[in-house]
DNA sequence: TGGCAATGCGCC
DNA sequence: AAACGGCGCATAGCCA
């Protein structure tokens, strides 16, 4: 019963191998490997991959010999096979797959599972959901892709959706468990009068918990209008109301008596939401405050870290068998199988059937609130209430954020931005001068005009061939020429060399060749136009990105509403986008377009060196708690340069140049030691050889023995605990598959970087919280503004700044000694103003007053 | 034409 | 031996 292969003769063929008799699984891969070829037989347990499955299945109880492995192509190629080939193979597949009957397929990877299932979408996309596939006349089976192991090799992190996807192969395959299970449409009540109101509201009534699910035309939720509610108060069961129920109503009072009644059930209920901060948002602005009890989405990411796959859609499929129901009903009233583009998709699914879209409503609820059961007992069992909690809490914060929105000083921008097109044109004539058909926007032009053309060399005059630079050449050539361009200088020092990629077999490091600023201030040595392009690059980015934003995302009130996410951050941290107010550059100028509503001000706080503190707090060493006690900075320059207190004294009267390139290489140290940061990374940033780097870093280790250990200490922490990391709030970073050395190396400075970071924004969100509370507690209108990674702002009243800077000085440095971080002092910085960017620490601006 | 990965750069 | 973490957004260029 071989393949028969006709088409390409290119050399040795790999046959399918294992149960010939109606597998319950057929695994088909890509193309044979090298062990394939040699052993004659797909996913051979000699090769890596085949290693990888074979554990997994041996760890899922499955006897491997009742199981089939094939591929796409019997032959051999590298990488994966080109489309000709798969065109070529397709008939002898698809007949091999026939005459074995299987019960479930599980294409591995992208080439299989496009060949196989027909899938559109890339496999990332697809895996982990169910088809059915007709292989003939009387055969009927199903189709499971899957990530190819050797993806997973690659990039461990998707290790966790392997394992997923097999587990849910052997539950249909071997076990005979059901593929899908539809909703039960039948149970689901679509209410649209007063009378079905009447009729379901005392089922609501009975519940103690209910899933609550709005549909909405679009994201403006002053402009817009909710569609529909949909209320699950029981498994399977949900009633799903036209939202025209509780809307005011000139002729007859019942509209405002529904939407009294429906904020009383949600206030009274504990009420579930996916995602709550998007419904609480739609139903804060109509005046209902629901008791937030549980978000989905929040748990599930707790439970799983990375940053996908807490959608409702793969959560329900994934967990309840779900059928895709949301692509159906998508597909069903023409919106496409995704969301192409927010304002279409708003348009026409206003337009859609309402009993349509009350099912996909109902089934909406249901889930959330049967996926809220499951979850509430894992979250738990993990003992991991209390950050689920924070994060809720913090949900209601930023979703005022988001509702009140951020002022804009449209005069502000507007010089900016004339500013930045003013630049962008000067440097413009130089470019177009020197090189008219070049675009400056266009790395790979860019590189064949500097290097090819022009003919430039790089650090330490290598020529640029593409390979990377090393570092102690990088920062012996930054020392040749140190003093005699002073911005060169200062973007050196501040700036990092190169881009790293979270993939762990990509290597790091500078390539000879690139077009980044960092090299251009070097080339700028030997040519007019790198100069020019660094002020192109520069004005283009800020007028682009962060000015652009502002227009892109203004809402017709003519502020910003920043989209707080609080999930799907590796390290717990939040993120913020339309626009993203994390990353806009340090520029006064820049932060100056946002400023405070009239009448009010802006304050900003910040802790001091709060990872350093938290270091010093996990690690109980002591010496770094008395750095934390001065100036942790000039504590490392003196250990690096081997100088008392009065010898530094002398430095600073003496040269305050090198005092403070010295603070300043003294920061880096701090900042990436315990990050993992070695000599040669480092080394171009302190303007030091590798080798005088490493004298450095070995004085600053020596100086801090007890951080050291504990830092050195991660990994077997890791091991000796399931291979998770476990930060001080209970949240986790799990590494369930370990693959390689360097790979253990990256893990080992995670289990360092994971617990500070995380918990760094996890103090400042308890805080924001704590600030807000405490002001409202003593009668001040505040408004929540952004909270950045270890920084909160607020605004207050102009007349109430005094006693609010008090307030959050005092709620700031207690709030994380309450939360038991209580090995350190947390002192705070508090700045104030009526534009962000033109703040003055209060201190200052009190002196004259007091 | 739109998806996608890559390049580059902004922040803590 | 290697060797810094996490993110969002704009742009170009390749591919179906």
């Amino acid at each position: 019963m071989s393949r028969k292969c006709t088409e390409c003769h290119s050399g040795e063929k790999v046959q399918g191998y294992g149960n010939r008799i109606s597998p319950p699984i057929v695994f088909v891969g890509e193309s044979p490997g090298e062990n394939e070829v040699r052993e004659g037989r797909p996913f051979s347990p000699r090769g890596k991959s085949g290693q990888l499955l074979h554990q997994i299945m041996k760890d899922l109880d499955v006897d491997i010999k009742t199981l089939y492995f094939t591929n796409v192509c019997m032959c051999p190629c590298r990488g994966a096979p080109p489309a000709d080939k798969v065109h070529m193979c397709y008939d002898g597949l698809m007949d091999e797959l026939e005459a074995l009957k299987p019960k479930l397929i599980v294409p591995m990877g992208n080439v299989a599972a496009k060949a196989v299932g027909q899938y559109e979408k890339g496999i990332s996309f697809v895996r982990g959901s169910y088809r059915k596939l007709r292989l003939g006349p009387s055969v009927t089976t199903g189709v499971l892709p899957t990530y190819h192991p050797a993806a997973i090799l690659r990039n461990p992190d998707l290790f966790r959706d392997l394992l997923t996807d097999l587990e849910k192969a052997v539950a249909i395959g071997v076990e005979g468990r059901p593929a899908v299970i539809p909703p039960p449409y039948e149970d689901y009540e679509p209410i649209h009068t007063q009378e079905e109101l009447e009729a379901v509201w005392p089922k609501l009534e009975e519940a103690k918990l209910i899933a609550v699910d709005l549909e909405t035309a679009s994201r403006y939720v002053y402009e817009d209008e909710i569609l529909i509610i949909g209320i699950s108060y029981a498994k399977g069961k949900c009633a799903s109301f036209d939202w025209a129920l509780f809307e005011p109503n000139p002729l007859t009072l019942q509209g405002k008596r529904n939407i009294k009644r429906l904020a009383k059930l949600l206030k009274t209920k504990k009420c579930i939401f996916q995602t709550a901060g998007f419904d609480i948002a739609w139903l804060w602005s109509r005046s209902v405050f629901p008791n937030l009890w549980f978000d989905t989405e929040v748990a599930h990411w707790l439970l799983d870290e990375r940053e996908s796959g807490h959608g409702l859609e793969p959560m329900a499929m994934r967990y309840l068998s779900a059928p895709p129901w949301k692509a159906q009903f998508r597909t069903r009233n023409g919106l496409g199988a995704y969301i192409a583009s927010e304002e279409q998709f708003g348009a026409k699914f206003s337009a859609i059937p309402q009993d349509d879209m009350m099912m996909y409503n109902a089934a909406d609820a249901d889930y959330t609130r049967r996926l809220a059961m499951l979850f509430r007992k894992e979250i738990k069992k993990q003992n991991m209430e209390r950050v689920m909690r924070l994060v809720m809490d913090a949900t209601k914060l930023y979703t005022e954020l988001f509702l009140e929105g951020m002022c804009i000083d449209m005069n502000n921008l507007e010089a900016l931005e004339t500013k930045y097109k003013k630049q962008i044109a000067e440097a413009e004539v130089i470019l177009e001068k020197l090189a008219p058909d070049v675009n400056p926007r266009s790395p790979k032009q860019l590189s064949a005009y500097l290097y090819d053309q022009l003919g430039l060399t790089t650090f330490g005059d290598l020529p640029a061939d593409g390979a990377e630079i090393p570092m102690d050449v990088l920062s012996k050539a930054m020392m040749d020429v140190e003093g005699e361009d002073v911005d060169a200088d200062l973007y050196w020092k501040t700036s990092r060399p190169a881009l790293f990629s979270g993939r762990i077999e990509k290597g790091s490091g500078l390539s000879s060749r690139s077009t980044g600023a960092f090299t251009l201030f070097w080339l700028k040595r030997q040519h007019p136009y790198p100069a020019a392009l660094i002020q192109y690059k520069q004005a283009q980015k800020r007028l682009k990105t962060y000015c652009g934003a502002i227009h892109k995302f203004m809402w017709t009130d003519g502020r910003i509403h920043p989209d707080y996410r609080l999930v799907g951050h590796l390290h717990g941290r939040f993120r913020s986008s339309r626009p993203t107010i994390h990353n806009i550059p340090n520029e006064t100028d820049i932060y100056n377009i946002y400023c405070a509503p009239p009448g009010m001000t802006i304050l900003h706080a910040d802790y001091k060196q709060a990872d350093l503190r938290l270091i010093a707090h996990m690690s109980g060493d002591q010496e770094l708690v008395r750095w934390l006690k001065g100036d942790p900075h000039a504590e490392v320059v003196k250990a690096i340069r081997h100088l008392n207190d009065e010898q530094l004294k002398e430095l600073e009267k003496r040269d305050i140049n090198e005092f403070r390139r010295s603070r300043l290489a003294a920061k880096s140290i701090n900042f990436g030691a315990f990050y993992g940061r070695g000599a040669e990374s480092m080394a171009p940033q302190l303007g030091l050889t590798v080798k005088e780097a490493r004298l450095y870093l070995r004085e600053y280790w020596k100086r801090l023995p007890v951080a050291k250990a504990w830092m050195d200490s991660r990994f077997s922490e890791l091991l000796a605990n399931g291979q998770e990391y476990i930060g001080p709030f209970g949240n986790k970073r799990r590494f369930p598959l370990l693959v390689s050395e360097s790979h253990r190396w990256r893990v080992g400075t995670l289990g360092v970087n994971f617990p500070i970071m995380s918990s760094v924004n996890y103090l400042t969100t308890m805080t924001h919280i704590a600030v807000v509370k405490n002001l409202r507690a003593v009668g001040i209108q505040t408004l929540v503004y952004p909270h950045i990674h270890d920084s909160i702002n607020v605004c207050v009243p102009e007349d109430k700044l005094q006693e609010a800077a008090q307030i959050i000085k005092d709620t700031m440095s207690q709030v994380p000694i309450d939360a038991g971080f209580d090995g350190v002092t947390w002192p705070v910085d508090v700045d104030a103003g009526t534009h962000w960017g033109s703040m003055v620490a209060v201190e200052n601006l009190f002196e004259s007053s007091t």
